[in-house]
DNA sequence: GTAGGGTTAG
């Protein structure tokens, strides 16, 4: 490959002290200068190191590299921009290219000040270019998201025949965002001979668990002789953003019993596993140890999000509070949990104290947004958040903020005007929109809308068993039992499943799983009784099974046998038994509530003068007295 | 002079 030529080529300067030949200097304080410079770059007083190197520069002095290598790492230090690009002129002025590593120290002060023009700039203009100059620019691509640019340079710089190390490696695995690239790249790796380098371990690991093969990335991590903090966190950090909250806190558990204290990141994750396995006191007990890190946002943030999502409001608002620093995050963080937890009008209120905080609302803090109005029915309010995001706040409304607005009708039985409102979208809509659409036809019961929203659903997902199993419900609903039985044909033919209802909930340290139907629980003997117990209160106060919540055609007693032995059910009748104090008993559900299951938790909640939470996939219901913060509205 | 891990929706 030919090199570019050096563009401000100018006559060599004799007297240019670095030449091969030391050249006497005309000035005789050069060394006294020199040695002023260095001292002040040693003080960390870059406003008078610049002047200085000025200064000199009117005497026709100058400083040796190393000198000049310290003064841009100051400037990097300080993120001096002005200064940076001073001394980079006053290299240039010498009329030669700097050396080397000066120039990669340049180009890695631009890549840092994100200046990725003049990085790029300065990469095009050098004279020469090592494994250093590359990785630095790969690094940048790779960070700035583009991929391909950071592939392209790979190539290239595998052409001029400049061997990747370890460091061009680990950079450009970030850019590996497909399972192919992945598989090729750690070919090269292993070829070069690197796979055993901590550095690229980590990044292999954090990839493959991000991009599609976590049981693989936890091969490479188990296969590890010598793991450090940041390959625990990669794996940790792999297991608790795919959901697998247990596996996640088994191997925090591991990584402490190995010596290594947690970090922040490493607390950060403990959080997210329990926030998506809803663990609460897990989650408290990691709490704990995040004090010692006590203003760290992003630790903050997942605190918020664990206490949200494990529906103790107070707690989260506690940590809010306390909080002396809040970006856009932790206000949509507490704007959607306050709405996922049926608290819609707090949540509007909060976003009005963001934008008075002067925080500037982004995408996600609008759907939040727009999720607390069409889960209180906010119609109008919906209507006016969305149709002034563009132009109040410049957020271009996207797929998101439309399903939200499809579920604000839907769910205020506005079904027609729904339908209308997709098909003026302007785009495709995607199975989720439709799903919002069949979610609102089973709430306001109409059965052919549905038919229809299915239909479309299954021809984009055509194994998709929700979406079967909530047909078969609004068939069911409309006791359409012909229907039904062909919608469970329909999910034979195509061999899907029904997924069974879980519940889960948490006593001491252990977290129980209950499933529709399943009798293995050890206590299960009490666990009956304790439920005739509430069965029979809560008849005294007037419930009666709704037995339009059981799918099949059968006979009322067999229909309010298997209403009976819902997961929910079988879940708060166990919270009850272990449940102390004014403690609110907390129950997670793989699917949706049903409406007998419902109703059968408020009444349960009001004679046994306790509240009763159950968080759903999409929300979460506090009961108390005899009511639920959804207002029945789900 | 170049490299790895953490937070918000659905």
């Amino acid at each position: 490959m030919i090199l570019r030529q050096w563009r401000s080529i100018r006559v060599p300067n004799e007297k240019l002290w670095f030449s091969s030949t030391p050249q006497r200097n005309p000035n005789p304080n050069h060394s006294q200068w020199l040695e002023n410079l260095s001292q002040l770059c040693h003080q960390k007083d870059l406003p008078k190191a610049v002047a200085t190197m000025v200064a000199m520069e009117d005497q026709h002095c100058r400083a040796d590299p190393i000198t000049y290598s310290s003064l841009i790492k100051l400037c990097i230090e300080k993120h001096a921009v002005n200064e940076g690009r001073r001394v980079h002129q006053h290299l240039l002025d010498d009329g030669q290219p700097p050396k080397l590593f000066l120039s990669n120290s340049l180009l890695s002060m631009y890549v840092k000040f994100n200046l990725f023009d003049d990085a790029r700039r300065l990469f095009d203009e050098m004279p020469e270019r090592n494994v250093v100059s590359w990785t630095t620019m790969i690094s940048a691509f790779a960070h700035l998201d583009s991929r391909e640019e950071a592939m392209k340079y790979l190539i290239a710089m595998h052409r001029e025949g400049i061997r990747p190390n370890m460091y061009t490696f680990s950079a450009v695995l970030r850019a590996c965002q497909t399972l192919r690239t992945l598989w090729s790249i750690h070919c090269c790796i292993i070829k070069c001979g690197l796979e055993l380098d901590v550095f690229v371990r980590s990044s292999l690991i954090d990839v493959y668990s991000k991009y599609g093969d976590l049981d693989y990335g936890y091969q490479v991590f188990d296969e590890m002789a010598t793991r450090d903090l940041v390959v625990w966190n990669s794996i940790i950090g792999g297991f608790a953003q795919s959901g697998d909250g247990y596996k996640a806190l088994e191997l925090f558990i591991g990584m402490k019993r190995a010596g290594f204290l947690a970090n922040q990141s490493t607390l950060t994750s403990g959080l997210r596993a329990c926030t998506g396995t809803v663990m609460l006191e897990m989650g408290r007990q990691v709490h704990v140890h995040v004090l010692k890190y006590d203003q760290d946002l992003i630790l903050n943030n997942a605190l918020l999000d664990m206490y949200c999502k494990c529906g103790s409001l107070a707690e989260a608002n506690a940590v809010f509070q306390r909080m002396k620093e809040r970006d856009v995050i932790s206000w949509s963080t507490m704007i959607s949990g306050l709405a996922q937890n049926g608290r819609s009008i707090e949540a509007l209120r909060l976003f009005n104290s963001m934008k008075a905080a002067g925080t500037k609302p982004n995408y996600i803090t609008m759907v939040g947004v727009l999720f607390a109005c069409s889960h209180a029915g906010l119609v109008e309010d919906g209507w006016y958040y969305f149709n002034s995001m563009a132009k109040v706040f410049g957020i271009e409304p996207g797929r998101e903020h439309y399903g939200c607005i499809v579920d604000l009708l839907g769910r205020a039985g506005k079904l027609e005007e729904a339908l209308n409102f997709i098909d003026a979208m302007g785009f495709q809509p995607d199975s989720v929109i439709w799903r919002t659409l069949l979610g609102a036809c089973r709430v306001h019961q109409n059965s052919s809308l549905a038919a229809h929203a299915a239909k479309e659903i299954l021809k984009l997902e055509p194994e998709d068993e929700g979406t079967y199993i909530l047909l078969s419900n609004i068939y069911a609903d409309s006791r359409r039992w012909s229907d039904v039985e062909q919608v469970r044909k329909a999910m034979q033919d195509q061999g899907v499943r029904k997924e069974p209802g879980r519940s889960w909930i948490e006593v001491g340290k252990k977290t129980h799983v209950f499933i529709v139907g399943d009798f293995s629980h050890p206590e299960m003997n009490s666990i009956s009784k304790e439920l005739n117990r509430l069965i029979g209160r809560i008849t005294e106060v007037g419930y009666v099974p709704d037995v339009k919540f059981v799918l099949h055609d059968l006979e009322r007693e067999q229909k309010e046998e298997s209403l009976r032995y819902h997961s929910e059910k079988l879940a708060i009748a166990f919270g009850m038994m272990n449940s102390m104090g004014g403690k609110p008993i907390r129950i997670m559900k793989n699917l949706r509530i049903c409406g007998d299951c419902h109703e059968f938790a408020k009444l349960a909640a009001k004679v046994e003068n306790k509240t009763i939470i159950i968080r759903d996939p999409v929300r979460f219901h506090h009961f108390q007295d005899g009511i639920c913060s959804c207002g029945d509205y789900w």
